[in-house]
DNA sequence: TGCTTGACAGAAG
DNA sequence: CCTTCTGCCAAGC
């Protein structure tokens, strides 16, 4: 049993916290979890947090992407997983932000008619 | 105690 | 789109 520091086991149940808020098909980003959970300068520790969570908990870790909506290097489930609840992607192989970012602003309001227009 | 490492971000070229 | 650079900061050595 590793010991921790007060930090990293506040940060690391905020995170977790978060990261079990993302919708399916959605994808939050390092930096705007680390500003969500009140750090908004440990976006780095984000990833670090997400390479040690234990499998058992079962996180949708996968929801995470760099601020390109770059998908983790060496971890080919990452974009299958998102592409089965049908996250949008562009041609490059990102996500593409504009359509599957999870958008914490708007769910906070009730539905504004402007932006229903789906996009394409 | 100090230097190096990142699943990062953002700007610049 | 890519590369390089700076800023960031806990963890590891």
């Amino acid at each position: 049993m590793k010991e921790q520091t007060p930090f990293a086991e506040e940060f690391k149940e905020r995170i977790y916290h978060l990261v079990r808020m993302i919708p399916r098909g959605k994808v939050a980003t390092y930096g705007q979890l680390a500003f969500l959970a009140g750090f908004p300068r440990h976006a780095r520790m984000v990833g670090r947090v997400l390479k040690e969570t234990p499998r058992s908990l079962r996180l949708p870790c996968h929801r995470v992407v760099n601020a390109s909506g770059r998908c983790v290097p060496g971890w080919h489930d990452q974009p299958e997983r998102l592409r089965r609840e049908h996250a949008a992607f562009r041609p490059d192989g990102n996500v593409d932000l504009k359509r599957s970012l999870w958008n914490t602003y708007d769910e906070c309001r009730t539905a504004t008619p402007e932006t229903e227009n789906n996009g394409i």
